[in-house]
DNA sequence: ATAGCCATGTAACCAGTTACATGATTTC
DNA sequence: GAAATCATGTAACTGGTTACATGGCTAT
């Protein structure tokens, strides 16, 4: 239980996530991972354990209430005055750096020791999956009727996408590959 | 101990990452974590106790041997022949996609529950902090003489952090915000 | 009405961070 | 040669992931 007990101060953004959510009402644990994964899902990666486990936690000091349990223990949660303000009080903080981890990047950093072909092939699989990303957010974009910070967020996410295909296309020149002859 | 015991199998990416390092010769904990932040710190972030817990959970798989204890305990790891083979058969998978956390993000999807004006100065700091990081890639790039390898993935940071800042002016329309009058 | 599947929650484990301990080294 | 500082390592805790348990639902 991580903002238990001792802790009765910093939440966690995961946990004042959900908070944010459970302005709209209450909601059951796993209503909140699905709405969580829907909204904030493409840069703030969670799982149902997690949500759960904050939800316990922002129980205990108070700040949501559960309701009562009905089928599977099944119970809702509501959020409480305490809850709210602790939510507006997160929100004003100056949010922290963000954090990329990147795996391919160390793959690539150690690229001597590896074959060429082996790297160029990891490298078209991941090109493809960043197009499938980029090509979802442009037809949210389109699509959708979202509001101004949906579209605030979305736009990192195609700025962000169109930065990788860009890069990878640069990839090429850098090490010195001859154009793809598929 | 993560890759300890009941865990011969696969490697996780910090620790394969050491193993790395080490093909340069034997070093200590202290000079892994120095060598590491220098080459991958950008987009793979560690810290030292992590990497005193993975070098000892390599030990314990033959996968690196320590040296003698000197002053302060401290000893130096080389890596053994087990190692490499393990080395290079890790960055022979293919790497896992990226995750990215972005506080930030959040703040803003959140933004409509948010007093603007502080929306406005967070994203100040926040930009600040962005045009920094692309300076000093850009003066590495220029720089330093880099191997291929490390100019692609110093690329990656150009192109990344070039995405945001783009990404910051359009927020200025998207969130229908007056020039800047500072 | 029962077999299989899916929805929902839980628990055990692994990774990452923060805060601390302690022995060396410098400096006055 | 004692005090302060720094280098190096360790331990305790929080956050994140994976794998599991089990109750309810659906379809035949």
């Amino acid at each position: 239980m991580p903002l238990t007990a001792r802790n009765p101060g910093p939440l966690n953004p995961t946990a004042a996530s959900l908070l944010g959510f459970l302005h709209s009402g209450a909601a059951t644990g796993d209503e909140l991972l699905a709405v969580a994964e829907a909204m904030i899902g493409d840069f703030w990666h969670l799982t149902r354990s997690q949500v759960y486990r904050e939800l316990a936690a922002l129980a205990e000091h108070g700040l949501v209430r559960a309701g009562e349990p009905g089928p599977r223990s099944r119970r809702a949660f509501e959020l409480t005055a305490a809850g709210r303000e602790a939510f507006t009080r997160w929100l004003a903080e100056p949010p922290g750096g963000e954090q990329i981890r990147y795996p391919l990047l160390l793959t690539l950093a150690f690229g001597g020791h590896l074959d060429g072909g082996l790297l160029r092939e990891h490298l078209t699989d991941h090109r493809i999956e960043h197009e499938g990303r980029l090509t979802r957010y442009l037809e949210l974009d389109r699509a959708d009727a979202l509001d101004d910070y949906q579209r605030a967020t979305l736009s990192f996410g195609i700025h962000y996408e169109r930065a990788v295909l860009a890069w990878m296309d640069d990839l090429r020149r850098l090490l010195k590959w001859p154009a793809e002859g598929e």
